[in-house]
DNA sequence: GTTAGCAGTCTCTGGTCGAGAGTGCTAATG
DNA sequence: CATTAGCACTCTCGACCAGAGACTGCTAAC
């Protein structure tokens, strides 16, 4: 157990740690925060605190860096966080009223604001449903071969896909063909729709409905997530190493940055409420390449229509700017989701 | 005027450079292209080629590295490309058939492509037309307060717009509305669609038909260039230093690229035909921070709508592989896009 | 419990040196 | 007169070293 004082110098610790990226050392602590007692007394209680894994050393005569427990322990028990100003907010959702646009803006220009606002990478996944409703489907004559399918579903995507036609269709058809499909299929997710097959007869319309299909099971990470910030990341001087900047942009893919919001956010459709957030610190990280890299998540959305919200960098994060930012971010994902599909 | 053999010597040493990105020495040259002569005889040739500006020195005892002057000559004059091979042909149109999607897909697809075919980055720029008409609009219930618009253009984009409604309208209205709009203002561009606000009757209706304008109108760079292959560049060893690396990173972004591109495509729209390619090396780039790249840029489609395929990377570029892999890619696109518009 | 003092440790910077790689020039050669 | 051998000269690069500086840990005194 930390005495009270061991907390706080803990806690400065890591404020000075996540200024300036630099090992802390007793003088650096008792000059800067003004301190009544002497270097000599701060590092016996470096010692002990290094003596419980709170913090290490790079060698034997260096200042003190957080190890990751300590990150921890700052992170569940001292931390004040750090509120959002009132001109953040009204910057952030001036930008966000900014765009008239659709959902993919929507969630693309949140991930640039997040990222701008915590100096690294944000991450920003669409909002999945347990299953997929078709609410919509429209057939466009393209061309003497080929016309164009546009699927409206209910989670908010709405997908394109090219279909060669044999025989050339007028727009009338097109027309009569997507009211009858819509008819039959509008409301259904894709195991609905595959039973509806059967129970059709023209050969066309079960073609179009197949891939109507297709489309609702689909899930494409590229397009369901949304990376920004890379360039603000790699201005941390953790990458001052070209071998650790190359590697850090290799890391940074959408897809990798998928697959490890995927568990934690898992975690939280069966744990939490919306609103509560996940911080993944360092070595608590599953995946071998992100060891030294943090990521705080938030749920937004409603349980039947879910997204994430990320934060991801350097274990040295300023965490108490970054935990409240992303949950204000995530708050206002649930707002404007809510806006759009209240009352279906 | 350059000799034969000074020719061939330039040639030599950019083959070289290309490939090991270090200066090139006369006995490198004389040891690995198994030469005839000593090297002194090459030195003097050399140092000829430096006095007419194809080659420099990085410091007194070094090798030589070609000037853009060298490159230039190089393209215009010695290069013998490299054909695409049958097997790189077969993959390449293996992956491209891979995608039943839609125009979206394919671009950012041929963009990955090109990327790993020439090792560097890709950029693709969707077709742009001199101006866009609606193809057709749909009009989607998505909440009490919200319906979604969606625009099909004859360009091929597909573009949503969430609408805010101040009275409930039911799916069925909503489709009569469509059906209004379309026979009222399919086919037109967006002055086309502005000049018919005034005969129309239903405030609503211009509401809507005023956000289809701005729809056609609108460009938005972010949407329109695929950009792939950021990691691919960043291994060459140019960017050794993290430096150069950070600036290389800021300098490809998506709308720098785009930015970039335009005087470009701006120039082969008036000049020369489809097929036809631009190369643009080191200085002869307008941009202050693209002095130390080159691009390589094709116009792909019709004089109606053309889009550009294009291929960035450092100065030191292999132009006879790259050459002809932007041209062939280019030329796929033109196919991919006649397909799809063929007598609309 | 706190602190002054001090020895010990490790990094970092700058300087020096020698090896190595190349060039440019000169003089000899066919 | 083009080519070439030979050599002096230049510049980089890596290794090595020394000294300064920054901290710690320990000891002994308060």
């Amino acid at each position: 157990m930390l005495t009270e004082r061991q907390s706080a110098i803990l806690s400065m610790v890591i404020d000075e740690y996540v200024q300036t990226a630099e090992p802390v050392s007793s003088k650096a602590l008792v000059d800067r925060r003004r301190l009544e007692v002497s270097t000599a007394t701060i590092r016996n209680e470096l010692a002990r605190l290094e003596a419980e894994g709170y913090v290490t050393h790079p060698y034997t005569s260096a200042g003190r860096v957080p190890s990751d427990l300590g990150y921890r322990f700052y992170v569940e028990a001292l931390m004040a966080e750090e509120p959002v100003g009132i001109d953040e907010r009204r910057t952030v959702e001036h930008q966000l009223h900014q765009v008239a646009g659709d959902l993919d803006d929507w969630l693309s220009l949140t991930a640039t604001i997040l990222s701008s606002l915590v100096g690294n990478v944000a991450v920003v996944t669409r909002p999945r449903m347990t299953s997929a409703h078709l609410r919509n489907a429209q057939l466009v004559e393209l061309s003497r071969e080929a016309s164009l399918l546009v699927a409206v579903m209910d989670d908010g995507r709405v997908r394109q896909r090219i279909l060669p036609t044999v025989e050339p269709w007028s727009q009338e058809q097109l027309n009569d063909r997507a009211r009858r499909l819509n008819d039959r299929l509008g409301g259904k997710d894709a195991t609905g729709i595959v039973s509806s097959l059967a129970s059709m007869t023209d050969p066309d319309d079960v073609a179009v409905a197949e891939v109507l299909g297709e489309i609702l099971r689909e899930q494409r990470i590229a397009e369901e997530t949304f990376v920004e910030g890379l360039s603000n990341a790699l201005r941390q001087p953790e990458f001052s190493d070209v071998d650790r900047l190359l590697e850090a942009v290799g890391q940074l893919q959408a897809y990798r940055l998928r697959a490890l919001l995927e568990p934690a956010v898992a975690a939280h459709l069966t744990a939490g409420p919306a609103g509560s957030m996940r911080v993944v610190i360092g070595t608590e990280n599953a995946e071998s390449g992100m060891q030294d890299w943090s990521m705080i998540v938030a749920r937004y959305g409603e349980s039947d229509a879910t997204g994430a919200v990320a934060v991801i960098g350097p274990t040295r994060m300023a965490y108490q700017r970054t935990i409240p930012r992303v949950r204000y971010v995530a708050s206002l994902m649930s707002q404007l989701l809510h806006d759009v599909r209240q009352d279906r």
